[in-house]
DNA sequence: GTCCTTGCAAATGCTTTGCACGCTG
DNA sequence: CAGCGTGCAAAGCATTTGCAAGGAC
C-alpha cells in the first residue's frame, strides 16, 4: 500500500485510522466515489467518522497526488485512487454510469500542446457525456 | 444575432431584454465568464437585473444549445455562446489565465469512441492545467 | 388576457472552517 | 508531550426555488 509511505515521508502529515479507511474505500470504488459516497461507506466502518474528515483526507490525498479530483457532470466532485492521467470519462445521460476510456490521446495532446505553445502541462482531463449502447433510441 | 431567432422559435420562450443583456454579454466575454461576472457587468446596464435571472437566463441558453458550461479549475462553472465542441481550454496555475485551442482532436477521439464502443456521443469536454511560458520556472 | 419571466428573499447542497479534545510519532 | 488530526456545529459559496408583480406575444 502506498499510502503509509507517502504519508510518512511527507513533513507533518500522520496516519490514522480515518484516513486508512478513506483511502481503502476510494481505492476500491471501481466506480468514481462523490465524497457523500466515501462517507456512507466509511460509516459502515466506523460510525463516528465525521464527513468533515472525509473531505480533509480527500484533500491531504489530493496534495499529495494520491488521488484525482473529476468533474464528472455538472454536480459534485468524483475521486480516484492515482492514476497517471492518461483515461478519460465517458457518462451516460441516460442510466448515469460512467465508463472510463484508457486512451493515449490525452498524452498525445499534452505533448503536442506543449511543443507548440510552451506550455507545461500538469494535468489532464477529459469528459465526454452521451449515450450508452442501452440506452440511446 | 442567433438569439433572437432561437429564442422565437423554441415554444413557450419569450424575448426579454435581460435575456438579450446576458447573451450578448456572454457573447462578447472573450474569456470565459462565470455567472457573478455576467452578473456584475449585466448590472452596470441595467442595475435592477437580479442574479437569478442571470442564471435563469443561462439555464435557457443552455438548453437551447445557444451556451456551453465548462468546469475549468475546481471553482464555479463558466460559461461561453455557441461553439461546437472541437476545442478545448489550457488554465495556467500561476496567472490564471485561460487559453483556448482550437484543436481537432475532440472530433477525433469522439468518433473512434463512438466506434469502439457503440456510444453516441453528445459532447465533449477537455481541459488541461499547467504553467505558461510567462509563469512557469 | 394569458402565462412566461422577473426580482426579491429564503432555501438548498456541497464544501470549508473554528474550536476544544484526542491520538500519533 | 508537542502538534497534527478529529468531531461537531456553524459558516460560506454557488446555485436554485417560491411567490407575487410585471411584461411579451
Amino acid at each position: 500500500m502506498k499510502l503509509n509511505e507517502t504519508i510518512l515521508k511527507s513533513p507533518g502529515s500522520r496516519m490514522t485510522t480515518q484516513r486508512a479507511l478513506v483511502f481503502d474505500i476510494i481505492s476500491r470504488g471501481g466506480v468514481h466515489l462523490g465524497a457523500d459516497e466515501i462517507y456512507a461507506r466509511a460509516r459502515r466502518k466506523n460510525p463516528r467518522i465525521s464527513l468533515s474528515t472525509v473531505y480533509r483526507a480527500i484533500g491531504k490525498f489530493k496534495e499529495l497526488g494520491l488521488v484525482v479530483e473529476s468533474h464528472l457532470g455538472q454536480e459534485h466532485h468524483h475521486y480516484e485512487a492515482g492514476r497517471n492521467g492518461s483515461h478519460f470519462h465517458l457518462v451516460c445521460i441516460g442510466c448515469g454510469s460512467v465508463i472510463e476510456f484508457e486512451y493515449p490521446v490525452v498524452k498525445r495532446v499534452r505533448d503536442e500542446i506543449a511543443r507548440a505553445g510552451g506550455f507545461k502541462i500538469v494535468s489532464a482531463e477529459m469528459n465526454l457525456s452521451g449515450y450508452c449502447p442501452q440506452c440511446r433510441g
